[in-house]
RNA sequence: GGGCGCUUAGCUCAGCUGGUUCAGAGCGUCUGCCUUACAAGCAGAGGGUCGGGGGUUCGAAUCCCUCAGCGCCCACCA
């Protein structure tokens, strides 16, 4: 087979990936085997294939097939999630490409098209992931909004709604007035702006009561708490409100006070008027008002505001919900102010005609508002702001604080089953300070609002009678039975009843993710969530935590009364190599897909994860994924060299080979042991980086060096069958090692490193190596100083400039650490090029020397050396030593240190003193011979 | 306003239940090599006193306090 000095991955991963395909390498079945399960965090269904995927599958494949290797019997379960508002938004932007409003098609137009869209873009990422190599069981690919999902998901909604715990009510919810839709707390961000904040006038309704009983002047109204701060002008006395949303003063309904806030006693049981609305509304007291906070006035706009809302209930305040739900101004603040100027007369000058206003966007409606005031007096002051503003996760638009009709879920319950499991780790985190923050949510849950204004979802299971109340039930049928019974008309027909017309957040259907992928809601106990429930292993990302993984730990343990997963591993966020998030508007996010053209996926997954500790955000630079590639070369080029060489059957395997071979055995278990302590720990990239200096270093740069045959008159001669057999065995074994974190190169290189049957794969080889022993360890300290002095006679070289070709002789003067090393002398000639090593009592005049532990090792070089300067080297090697063994002495003479320290450290002491005399004896007799 | 985490070679990170010859890796850098597996390579070298300060200890990158900088999460200050 000839081969060529590159490896080109694109002539070889799509072959692989079909075999795969074709021999159903992926799929898993339950048996008697010890199930190993993960399932994909599904993502959005017409999403494209990100960085921040190629990171997350990539550790999921690597797990999986790692598990495989082990003789589990792995099973990824891959899928895609509906993503309701996103996937929503993005139908309705092309609709309106096409001319088509949302609000002109009935539900079902609309979900037909959302259907195509579907169908047209979907699963598009996972044909992706099948580029990177993923070994999902793609006949499980499941959907949140195919049947089985579906079922379940409205079978849990009916379910917890029958233990009482989900209701529906009107709440105060954040409101998306681009969507149209509420959002749970979990889908509102905030984002740091710079605002205003609005200092406006609200002047005392009743000027005689102020005027007679208190005006004594500006400043002292009150005899008693004379700090009092009361502002007028030549309008009368008024109050100053400081808001960031002067609009919202069209829904205000009082005026809030400190009790305890010394500035405004004046104030206590007045009213005052709400300026250019002209309302007339009480000022209340409550402690809940911030004394130093603007100029501790709030206005009270129970509609809009959270805080305010709470008020309102305590209060019993009228909510003027002043807004459409695109956050238009509603026509209702002009009914408003009729009602309120006839109720009161109020003069003309507070007030503006706030028909104006009507069908204005808000935030340009600020903007007008905070102008007319200022024309009109009745703005103080307007000042720079810093505020944090709640925005939508997914379309960007602040969000509006809404009273409306919603669905809940309530939490207490299910925040109580979820805590425990993770805090005595029975799931464990990794990173473990995920569970700080996963507790700290849990303590301080809401409830959770599930009910949203979109048809693209799980609709609502419910169904509304026309004499008012609801059923909830499976289906519409059971719907009708329960309706017909519980309002005691036989009569009611399907066609009487409404349902509801929200549809389900999102996360609803994937919290059951885990359970409802085996069918265990529709189908509890049966063989499949029996075998693969709980799963091993989720790899997902922080900022899920409480959207998804939170709530499938409470999902798993209300309906399986078990963890759905074993241990959770946060990847970190890829950012560039500036630390930058990647983004589409910067441009720093590289198309995957197009790394995978050009560095072979194994190259991008290796690059990927040579920087990925677990939790840590990883930066990623392409140059990554060239390590990555170069890499692949380099296993390439190892097995071109391998598959080279001639094999005799005759030849005994020489000393060099023999002892090359128990040595690399040895570190073959040694480094297999070491990948499979970090494996457990999930510290991925330092397994791999283990395999990589294991492949790299040892075996090509070693290994392969002590046993390549040489060159005789330009003739490469063979190598015994023996050695060549042991080294298709360890590439084999470093093949099987790679292959989780690079299955496309270690398959082409296994199908050739022996003959294969059709069918056959690395994939389904398994990797068991005994533990390392004492006496591999002794093996490979006995290489290392042979690999010590090799390297010190390469730098002799290097520094001498002598060519490698040029053999030269070695001393090792007599000790019992250089008979040791002549036990490998072999080696040490072969990869050193050395004609003859001798042990010598003392090494000759003119030879360049250095230490290995306390061996003394000679170069002769006659008058090659530089005498002046190879005692200038020796001199400063002795002061060192010097140095050094002064500290040590020191300690040692240090009574404390040695009556406390353990008698281990101290003897190690001892040790150190004893070696550094050796070593400077030494030293001092090579500076006296110089 | 709370909570968590980080700060170790030029870069990215290990090490941190205190003690294996005054700190390790990968990449990059420098030097010398086109040596018949690989220049996407080979051989070698240099490089940090562990953010600053204080403390505990016979001994601290590792524990405690403090200061500074960075990052993340949570929270109803209009």
């Amino acid at each position: 087979m000839e081969l060529a000095s590159k490896y080109s991955p694109s002539e070889v991963e799509g072959k692989w990936y079909e075999y795969w395909l074709k021999h159903k390498m992926f799929a898993s079945k339950p048996d008697g085997r010890e199930p190993y399960t993960v399932v994909i965090p599904p993502p959005n269904v017409t999403g494209v294939l990100h960085m921040g995927h190629v990171l997350n599958e990539t550790i999921q494949d690597i797990l999986v097939r790692h598990a495989r290797m082990q003789g589990k019997n792995a099973c990824w379960v891959p899928g895609t999630d509906h993503a309701s508002i996103a996937t929503e938004a993005k139908v309705v932007n092309r609709l309106a490409e096409q001319g088509i409003k949302k609000a002109d098609l009935t539900r079902e137009e609309f979900l037909k098209h959302a259907w195509a869209w579907t169908d047209e873009h979907g699963g598009i990422i996972l044909k992706q992931l099948r580029k990177l190599g993923c070994s999902c069981d793609w006949d499980r690919t499941a959907f949140t909004m195919d049947d089985v999902r579906s079922e379940s998901v409205i079978k849990v909604f009916v379910d917890l709604y029958r233990k009482g715990l989900i209701y529906r009510g009107v709440r105060m919810v954040n409101w998306d007035p681009k969507a149209l839709t509420a959002l749970s707390d979990e889908e509102v961000v905030y984002k740091e702006e710079h605002t205003k904040l609005y200092y406006m006038k609200y002047y005392v309704a009743d000027k005689t009561t102020l005027d007679t009983s208190r005006d004594g002047g500006e400043t002292s109204g009150l005899q008693e708490g004379g700090s009092n701060v009361i502002h007028k002008d030549e309008r009368g006395y008024y109050a100053v409100v400081a808001t960031t949303r002067p609009e919202t003063i069209m829904g205000d309904v009082a005026m809030c006070i400190n009790p305890n806030d010394p500035k405004n006693q004046w104030l206590k049981g007045k009213q005052v008027i709400v300026p250019v609305v002209g309302r007339v509304i009480p000022v209340i007291e409550d402690e809940y008002v911030d004394i130093e906070f603007g100029t501790g006035c709030l206005k009270v706009t129970p509609a809009h505001d959270v805080n305010d809302y709470m008020l309102g209930e305590k209060y019993n305040l009228e909510a003027i919900d002043i807004f459409n739900d695109d956050a238009t101004l509603s026509e209702r603040i002009a009914t408003a102010q009729q009602k309120a100027l006839a109720e009161s007369k109020v003069s003309d000058e507070y007030i503006i005609d706030l028909q104006k206003y009507v069908g204005m966007e808000r935030f340009a409606c600020r903007s007008q508002i905070a102008e007319d005031m200022m024309a009109a007096g009745l703005m103080e002051k307007i000042e720079d702001y810093d505020n944090k503003i709640g925005c939508s996760e997914r379309t960007g638009v602040p969000i509006e604080p809404k009273l409306s009709m919603q669905w809940f879920l309530k939490m207490e319950h299910l925040a109580d089953i979820a805590l425990s499991p993770v805090m005595n780790d029975d799931i464990q985190f990794y990173p473990a300070k995920y569970k700080n923050t996963y507790r700290h949510w849990l303590e301080n849950i809401k409830d959770w609002c599930i009910s949203r204004q979109l048809w693209w979802g799980h609709r609502i299971p419910a169904w509304y009678m026309p004499q008012g109340g609801f059923v909830v039930a499976e289906n519409a049928d059971e719907a009708l039975a329960m309706a017909r019974e519980q309002s005691g008309n036989a009569n009611l027909q399907a066609a009487d009843l409404r349902q509801d017309e929200d549809a389900l957040d999102t996360w609803f259907s994937s919290w059951l993710w885990p359970i409802s992928l085996f069918d265990g809601i529709r189908n509890p106990g049966n063989e499949e969530i029996s075998y693969y429930y709980p799963t091993t292993d989720l790899v997902t990302g922080p900022d899920i935590i409480f959207f998804w993984v939170a709530r499938m730990i409470m999902a798993g343990y209300e309906y399986e009364g078990k963890m759905p997963f074993r241990h959770v591993y946060f990847t970190g966020i890829v950012r560039d190599k500036l630390g930058r998030k990647m983004s589409k508007s910067l441009g720093n996010s590289p198309d995957p897909l197009d790394l995978i053209e050009r560095f072979g996926a194994d190259g991008v997954r290796m690059g990927m994860m040579l920087s990925a500790p677990a939790g840590n955000d990883i930066l990623f630079d392409e140059s990554l994924c060239e390590q990555g590639r170069n890499f692949n070369n380099k296993i390439w080029n190892a097995f071109r060299l391998v598959k080279g060489w001639t094999v005799d059957e005759s030849i005994q395997p020489s000393e060099c080979n023999k002892q090359a071979m128990q040595w690399f055995d040895a570190m073959l278990r040694r480094t297999a042991a070491e990948v499979e302590d970090l494996f457990s720990k999930y510290r991925l990239s330092e397994a791999l980086m283990a395999v990589y200096k294991l492949f790299w270093d040892e075996f090509s740069s070693w290994y392969l060096e002590m046993v390549k045959p040489s060159y005789i008159n330009g003739q490469a001669q063979p190598i015994d069958a023996t050695t060549y057999k042991a080294t298709l065995g360890f590439f084999e074994t470093l093949l099987k090692m790679l292959h989780p974190f690079m299955p496309f190169i270690t398959e082409e290189l296994w199908q050739n490193v022996l003959e294969r049957n059709e069918g056959e794969s690395i994939m389904r080889a398994e990797l068991h190596l005994a533990a390392p022993t004492a006496e591999d360890e002794q093996i490979i300290a006995r290489m290392e100083q042979a690999k010590a002095i090799i390297a010190g006679v390469r730098t002799v070289r290097n520094q001498k400039n002598i060519a490698p070709r040029e053999a030269l002789s070695l001393e090792l003067v007599k000790s019992a650490d250089a008979e040791r090393a002549a036990a490998s002398a072999a080696i040490i000639g072969k990869l050193a090029n050395l004609s003859a090593i001798n042990i010598v009592e003392a090494k000759s005049n003119g030879s360049a020397s250095f230490l290995v532990q306390t061996l003394e090792v000679a170069v002769p070089l006659g008058n090659l050396i530089d005498v002046e300067a190879e005692r200038a080297k020796a001199e400063a090697e002795l002061k060192h030593l010097q140095g050094f063994l002064a500290s040590v002495e020191k300690k040692l003479s240090n009574e404390r240190f040695v009556a406390n320290a353990p008698a281990a450290v101290v003897e190690l002491e001892r040790k150190k003193q004893a070696d550094a005399k050796q070593k400077i004896a030494a030293l001092q007799e090579t500076i006296a011979a110089l």
